[in-house]
DNA sequence: TTGAAAGCGTTACCAC
DNA sequence: GTGGTAACGCTTTCAA
């Protein structure tokens, strides 16, 4: 009944031993080489050996794809993420793999960009491939599908606002750091800043707003909004705009990528910064103190916020109930772009942790 | 015999479907079903819209483990990249992530570190859950797990000299690239150029030393080789040393990394690019035309090769045998760090076409 | 301590 | 056209 693997010695293509195969070799059943394997119950010293040398002789790899059928187990989570392009996602990647790699997990990728369509799918398709899913869907409306119930796995999110019955939630605290930043701004003697805004239907731009929205209130300040869409081209349109009519003295960008077109407009129109206008970003990405000048911005921990997903995966699967709602605070990181006063050599910097703002 | 899988309909988890359970749902054989998922064969048009709508109902997914166990394919490609940090990584996923999607098919993510065992563990634990790997093992000596035989699946290499029995390799021609660089350096008036070398057993970086040192001979030129590794560090380090003793009048660092390091220990010891220096990396990562001045560098089309490299992945598992060594063509990007008359909106551009350098 | 055998959910072959 | 059923490779009772 049982059909030998074809496992040729010679210089043809060895198609990877079974565990049949292992079990023929060191003459005991396939029961045994599994309990060996796997390191359940005890198995007698001299025939755990004799497994495993034929195993490794074999260079026996068991079949994920069998295991999962018999476990319900796959050691896999799946990513789903709007975007796998630039340094955000890169850096969050990163996070997440330093985490699975440590547990010994498997990492199955995938983007959306940003269409839900293309996510509900991607969504479905991953059901019996992972045991888990760290998923971030920035728009909103997009809550629907943010269900264990749907997806058949456990689920976090990252940087939505706690949907669904996902098992946990990492999200940035956007409104604290954005009224840092216009904190800051205003306290270091803008009193006209401009705010860029992000997507309108993306729920991080729109806390953003918000938190520039109620600083400007509480200082007292006339808020001043431009629409822009996170692309480093709407930074520079939106600068265009700002210095066509009234001319601000500071713009506060909802991400450093179009902070930085701003930067490269302004300049490129001949106004000076931070002496004319200030200028700052939020996320604080790599390039951010490339720049000249060097950016200041709300840092998030990105990475970090990617290891504690998956963790909370991990634990989820373990069967563990290590969810939550997590909320991460961005630091203000001031550089040259808003302080026309600083040493050349400050650009490396991460200071000040951020101030109390309530929410 | 057939135990029916928990189908829960209150408001309690959905265990996902079977095929059993879609089966039963419409009145026909599981045979039938997979006919009718599967677009195999005739089915009777009442017959397949009976399935559909069943499946539909159930929101059934094959499950992919039993899937892979039948047919073996997994439908998901292995990427194992040395580092999941950085722009040029990034890059590349994202050309991957790009055919793959097209393609309907999975990406099962990891990295290396740049550990050869894990590498080798990496590829190992993946031989099952993959019908194909595309790797990135750029330091030499690597070469012996490159093979069909000992992974069990075809693998594409990136950046590796055609290692062993891969089925395919895509390589970027560092050589002409940094012959290149280095004939536009001397040909614009400079005539003391040291080089920033990368990590010693790196393949792409020798190939660039290999670029430089050829370009300089057919030049006449004295060489001026100072070490670095691949880091914004060692750049820092490498343009210290260099205006410590006697400064020369241009410096190509092997990647853009470094030379963003040189830039800016050569800004802060208050040394003039491109006046008195003139500056240039390799890569074109996206950083690059946002430092001031904005550096000239070889562009490698990072994406491109990702997709490439897919294709070929794709194209192997299909049986084809579109394999090959395809070698990638850099192109010379000049721009302000090189050249002091640049008025400034050349930032942006991607000119000059590489010229012939033999190889 | 070990072996036999029943699944796990699909696909594919062979009858009808 | 359709249904029955033997694999696929593994884990996990249940006996021995």
């Amino acid at each position: 009944m049982f059909r030998g693997s074809s496992l040729w010695c010679g210089d043809e293509p060895v198609k990877g031993a079974t565990i049949h195969d292992v079990a023929r070799a060191a003459d005991v059943s396939v029961a045994t080489v599994s309990r060996t394997l796997n390191g359940l119950e005890t198995v007698a010293q001299g025939t755990r050996d004799r497994v495993l040398r034929a195993a490794g002789e074999l260079d026996y790899v068991p079949h994920s794809g069998a295991r999962a059928l018999s476990t319900r187990r796959t050691d896999t989570i799946g990513v789903l993420l709007p975007d796998l392009h630039g340094e955000f996602f890169s850096e969050l990647i990163r996070g997440i793999d330093l985490a699975a790699r440590a547990r010994g997990l498997h990492l199955l990728l995938s983007s959306s960009h940003g269409n839900l369509a293309e996510a509900e799918a991607a969504l479905r398709s991953m059901r019996s491939r992972v045991d888990s899913v760290i998923a971030m869907m920035p728009n909103a409306g997009e809550q629907p599908l943010a269900s264990d119930r749907h997806l058949g796995v456990p689920m976090v999110l990252i940087g939505s606002n706690g949907a669904a019955d996902a098992i946990g939630s990492f999200t940035i605290d956007n409104f604290a750091g954005a009224f840092a930043i216009t904190k800051h701004l205003v306290s270091s003697g803008r009193s006209r800043v401009a705010f860029v805004t992000g997507p309108a239907d993306n729920l991080e731009a729109s806390e953003r707003l918000r938190g520039y929205r109620a600083a400007m209130r509480s200082f007292g300040s006339t808020e001043w909004i431009v629409h822009g869409d996170f692309t480093e081209e709407s930074g520079r349109r939106a600068a265009a705009h700002l210095t066509h009519n009234d001319t601000p003295d500071a713009i506060f960008c909802a991400n450093d990528m179009m902070a930085i077109g701003c930067l490269e407009a302004l300049r490129e129109a001949g106004g000076s910064v931070p002496d004319d206008i200030a200028l700052a970003g939020f996320d604080d990405v790599p390039i951010a103190r490339y720049v000249n000048p060097p950016l200041t911005t709300a840092a998030v921990p990105i990475a970090e916020i990617g290891r504690q997903a998956l963790e909370c995966c991990a634990d989820a699967i373990g069967g563990g109930d290590a969810g939550g709602q997590r909320s991460f605070q961005p630091q203000l990181v001031v550089r040259a772009s808003t302080s026309s006063s600083s040493s050349l050599r400050q650009d490396h910097s991460r200071p000040a942790e951020l101030g109390e703002t309530g929410s």
